[in-house]
DNA sequence: GGCATCTGGCTAACGTCGTTAGCCACGACC
DNA sequence: GGTCGTGGCTAACGACGTTAGCCAGATGCC
């Protein structure tokens, strides 16, 4: 009936091949190892993930970036060919950050479940617009650096021994824990502690 | 440092008394003892029902609802103050829909977590844009009927034996599974039905 | 029957959004 | 010293949610 498969507006446009570095093509001088964003491109995508952590996705329009840059909103197409490029570079900090923060727990306490989900929520709720932002849609894959999606998971995969059905249970879990107290779906009351600790222990006894 | 709190853009704004059907106040001749909503509102939720569920959230735009109804925009403001009272009646039919298709299952199947678990994934995925709406956003309590949330979490609440924890871990999980299938962020041949399965056995030896 | 009022349409318009077209100043390069 | 790419700009378009204000028909009351 319908299509069962999220928007496909903004993002996750189906075929696409070209690069996203603004209809100039070549990255600026130096290029830096970044991404191969520009260093204008990347004051452009930090501006960005500074007004959504701040103001949340509704202030995070085109004029708004602009204005915090000192320029006007059409010159912004001088670096992105549209807003979802921008946000195609936020959504790729968040995948790099979690990755690197349940790195760190894994370095820290190898091969366990509860440092790993602590690192994840603790994450997720230090940046929660972000964390919505890269979540509520579907991934814009094509665009994303190869392999990052997968170091993201990678972890958590191995804290479950390569079992991935328990690797994707736990982090439903993890992402349903999180998603639903950002958005203020527990009651007030709740004692999430209790239930992120019962979630855990029953998924890795 | 943020809000910590979503967007509190188009609904869940805080501090609000009124009711939600429309500025002449009253409903219609013989109001029909649905929701207090007059014939004509219903037609426009059931029009923006069939205009979210078809085409997306993208598409539900008030000039697309009027143009289906055979009117011009600015009348629907005759039937409601704004269009997040018009999402609002989407999100209680999600609500009360689940809710009878859990109870539909717990009558079938009493105490049964797979059971619940098979009604909540099914409902959400043959309505997904419709459980998006209803679940991506801070909960608009205050123009919810009185009891309708509560009765949408009872039948899990009461198959987890009134354990608080459990049953927060367990939806979690469910709406975690759901909402991650939904856009996408498992790979194409990834083994749900796996998952689901590690999942609830964990959750519910 | 006549009149007021309410209901529910309408057009025009506002401000904001993402985005495009087209212009121009400046610096690098040959 | 031209040429050209870079990165700004203004003006504008179409779509969005929404408001103001007008008006036809139905309803209710006398």
């Amino acid at each position: 009936m319908t299509d069962g498969q999220g928007d496909r507006g903004a993002d996750g446009r189906g075929t696409q091949v070209g690069d996203r570095r603004g209809p100039q093509g070549g990255q600026g001088a130096q290029g830096g190892g970044f991404g191969g964003l520009s260093p204008r491109a990347r004051s452009i995508v930090a501006a960005a993930r500074a007004l959504l952590e701040e103001s949340g996705p509704a202030a995070l329009t085109m004029r708004a970036l602009a204005d915090h840059l000192g320029i006007k909103a059409p010159s912004l197409y001088k670096h992105f060919p549209d807003k979802s490029a921008v946000e195609v570079e936020l959504i790729a900090q968040m995948l790099a950050e979690s990755a690197a923060a349940l790195e760190a727990a894994e370095t820290q306490a190898p091969g366990s479940i509860p440092a790993l989900a602590e690192a994840y929520r603790e994450y997720a709720l230090e940046h929660p617009h972000l964390y919505c932002l890269a979540t509520e849609r579907p991934l814009p894959r094509a665009f994303l650096p190869p392999g990052l999606e997968d170091r993201a998971a990678a972890p958590l995969v191995r804290a479950c021994g390569g079992d991935m059905d328990l690797a994707r249970a736990t982090w439903a879990f993890a992402h349903g824990m999180v998603i639903l107290e950002i958005h203020g779906r527990f009651p007030d009351d709740a004692d999430l502690a209790g239930a992120w600790k019962k979630g855990t222990r029953a998924l890795h006894p």
